[in-house]
DNA sequence: TTTTCCTTGTGAACGCGTGCACAAGTTCCG
DNA sequence: CGGAACTTGTGCACGCGTTCACAAGGAAAA
């Protein structure tokens, strides 16, 4: 077994990336991707592909780039993707629906195979083929499926309790959508996407160049962002 | 008018979690916040929340700390939050159905006011209260309601060609939920969201996990994490 | 007025991430 | 077999962001 030494956490969330630049070479056929062409299909450059992918260990060829099919295997290694990690989703308002009904996810090994709600009009039936439950059942399901992962897209008020009745049911890993500062316990792993503090930072670049020029936008800024999240 | 000399992005970033934070005070109520409390509030360390407030111009006062309602205004300022930028969502199916109606934008100053869909049976009608048109129809609406602000949310095939309308429509801000790279020109700014990239990363630490214990996830990593997103 | 207490604002050090530039290694052609 | 062309892997330098630690300043009490 390689014994991958610690990954920098910018490269961990580049990982990802990769693979999915690697959807466009065909499973089990063996082709070759050079540094450059991977950074093109991920959106990075090359010097941070290389650099990054070296971290998972020497999976390359000087002089000729790496095999395609071999990479996908070793980063989906690194990535865990062989596993199968089930997921729950509290709160199935308009939101929460469409994340459970969101293909990505299964298709990336995050099969939505619950999903929690207070409203009891909605707790017993299927949701587009996901039971719901209501939030005293979610220990017993979190059990049975053996759910490490949940997502939170309740309103604001409902998302702590969420996030400590996952916890208490033994959920290591989160994803909130609640505009709020969750608390969880040390060795419980937290990501929280806010969409309006995202339009928010957009919002501050149109301000910014507004104020600049005129009214147009032609005195340009970076062009390209890709997904990320930083530690506090 | 205060002229602010550049902000870092990381900066930027955190504005609206401050923004957000200064929620737990009533609005035109003098209240005083020492960065100790706010960073409570926004989830960060205080030391940041000084440094980050001191690109803005210098509102806190030594001793006491800083006017709630006065630095509410004064970070809404600089975040442009003042003006209201309408939006123009691509692609109504779940996840862009959802994102119309979710009630956080149009709180946050960002009421999206159209949609746009390739399938006729949607094109002409409202859902939710939004418009949807077709695609052919988004320079108009573009121009009519001066929108600079555009969420795709179509399926990745189509992701690009939205994006490029977009652009060609006037849309200098781009907030993009397909799970691909995406090209637009200098001085248009797009912000990618994958969401199952997002769970990959949360996949790759609860595998590490997993491999370094036996079977329970004790030993820990970080507590929490705040959105936020580099530039490439 | 002077002292004490409190919190901001910031200089400076540290650490991480990025990108350059090149040595090392492979293939292919003559 | 020698050399040209190419691409990886990485040492190194640079820059940004974070954090510490403390001086500067203000309020309140003595």
């Amino acid at each position: 077994m390689s014994s991958i030494g610690r990954i920098p956490e910018a490269s961990v969330a580049r990982l990802p990336l990769y693979l999915r630049g690697l959807d466009a070479f065909p499973v089990g056929v063996t082709a070759t991707v050079s540094s450059e062409e991977l950074a093109t299909l991920a959106g990075v450059n090359a010097a941070k592909v290389r650099k990054d992918l070296s971290y998972l260990g020497t999976y390359g060829t000087r002089g000729v780039g790496y095999d395609a099919d071999f990479l996908r295997f070793e980063i989906s290694r690194a990535l865990g993707v062989a596993n199968t990690w089930p997921i729950v989703v509290c709160g199935m308002g308009n939101l929460g629906r469409a994340l459970a009904n969101h293909s990505g996810f299964s298709e990336r090994g995050f099969p939505v195979v619950a999903a929690i709600d207070t409203d009891p009009d909605k707790v017993g039936v299927e949701i587009d083929g996901i039971p719901v439950y209501a939030p005293s059942a979610l220990a017993s399901v979190v059990t049975e499926h053996e759910i490490a992962v949940g997502i939170i897209a309740t309103p604001p008020e409902a998302a702590q309790g969420a996030a400590d009745r996952l916890v208490d049911a033994g959920v290591v890993s989160i994803m909130s959508f609640a505009p709020i500062v969750l608390t969880v316990p040390n060795g419980v792993d937290l990501r929280a996407v806010d969409l309006a503090t995202e339009l928010q930072i957009l919002g501050f670049h149109l301000h910014r160049d507004r104020l600049a020029n005129g009214a147009h936008a032609t005195a340009g800024r970076e062009q390209n962002l890709s997904v990320g999240q930083g530690p506090v």
